[in-house]
DNA sequence: TTGCTTTTAAAACTGTTGTTTCAAATACTA
DNA sequence: TAGTATTTGAAACAACAGTTTTAAAAGCAA
């Protein structure tokens, strides 16, 4: 029957994505999938052919998911200044990769590619993160101004990336330092709060203004 | 001949140290490990038990070498101004994860824990990561002032690491968007005065400072 | 040399991975 | 209902992981 067909698909990408998005690729079996999604082992081969590309699949489920909650730009209007821009962006990463529920899986397995590439993930590379980057660069060097290089902007655009994705990636360095096992979605707003207003703070006095001098050296 | 099984014994651990570097724990097989050390399977369950066993040994080693080089406190001076002690931080980190050569293996080693960790190495991150993060979160309460809660001072530490974490952890990614494999030590030393410029800029401001308004809101 | 211990090496073992087979069950169509 | 196509499921498959066995080789002391 069609429907079952459907929903058998279905069963075993919600269950490859959640799976996917907690272990990462490497580390999921299909017989894990299997098991959760109450399927046999062959449905993934019948369904999908193999692992690698029910792992397509489900990352590009989910990216069409997230966004229509979480569109390309980032959440960006032409009309915001620079500040709010790079406010909205930080704001947007850190909802696509912490919040709850299936909006935010994409995200998720977006920042595990990150750290931990597939190598099938060449086309999203290059369809997603690369023009989210880009955007970002942009914004920094508006921020920064005319006489800062594109490099300068493009490290600084690392630096808030990087920011970013630390809170994702390392959960059991920042859990126990934090000494926290998740977020809260208010947690969540304000790290967000928190890396923009680092990273605004940084940008604004990155190339113009002067540190002031360490008392201790002439 | 005890000469010999010393031999041995450390062409197993420097083989396995390459490679551990390369690709991480779970992904490097024993196989690889003695066919570059030119020894047989069963010398790793000979000398060292099993591959956890030989990759804390290897994990030491390399800790042993690094701290030679790289002490724990992370080239700090207590005479140092706090925004001193925060470059030499992180220019001790970037260098100890950037270096070529053995001394930076155990940098990398650990940067590959923070996202890929291995269970095995809860004494180090408590021997080794924690106290640093601490020194780290401690200089920064200094630089934030008195008025800054201790929370606020570890997501400010946690923004720095992650930074650091980020160029060396994302090499397909940094390498793509730079357009460069590796770095040269110049542009180690000046990845490491970037962080430490965006850093110390976003420090200085984080609190005291009032940003600049956006001017598209009121 | 002789006898003992240590070290080496090939092979096998155990378990797990992704994948495939193929017959039975089910759904659909004429 | 009969026949065809699709879907299911248990089992097996091949490849690979880490580990262990076992017997030969090498080293060493008396």
């Amino acid at each position: 029957m069609e429907a079952d067909n459907i929903s058998k698909k279905m069963a075993i990408i919600e269950a490859a994505g959640e799976i996917f998005v907690e272990k990462g690729f490497h580390a999921t079996t299909v017989r894990q999938i299997c098991a959760r999604a109450g399927v046999n082992i062959a449905a993934i081969n019948y369904y999908f052919g193999d692992k690698k590309k029910l792992y397509m699949e489900v990352l590009r489920y989910y990216q069409n998911i997230a966004f229509k909650k979480y569109p390309a730009d980032m959440g960006i209007k032409e009309a915001d200044s620079p500040r709010q821009k790079i406010k909205s962006f930080i704001h947007f990463m850190i909802m696509r990769m912490f919040e709850k529920g299936k909006p935010a899986w994409f995200g998720k397995l977006l920042a595990r590619e990150f750290v931990e590439p597939t190598g099938a993930l060449d086309i999203l590379i290059e369809e997603v993160i690369r023009p989210s980057f880009v955007m970002l660069a942009a914004i920094v060097k508006e921020i920064l101004g005319e006489e800062s290089t594109d490099e300068t902007a493009c490290l600084c655009a690392m630096s808030i990336v990087g920011q970013c994705l630390y809170f994702r990636n390392s959960p059991q360095i920042v859990s126990r330092i934090l000494n926290k096992d998740n977020f809260s979605r208010q947690e969540i707003i304000e790290l967000a709060e928190h890396i923009s207003h680092f990273s605004l703070s940084a940008l604004e006095y990155y190339i113009t203004k002067k540190l002031p001098e360490d008392e201790s050296q002439v």
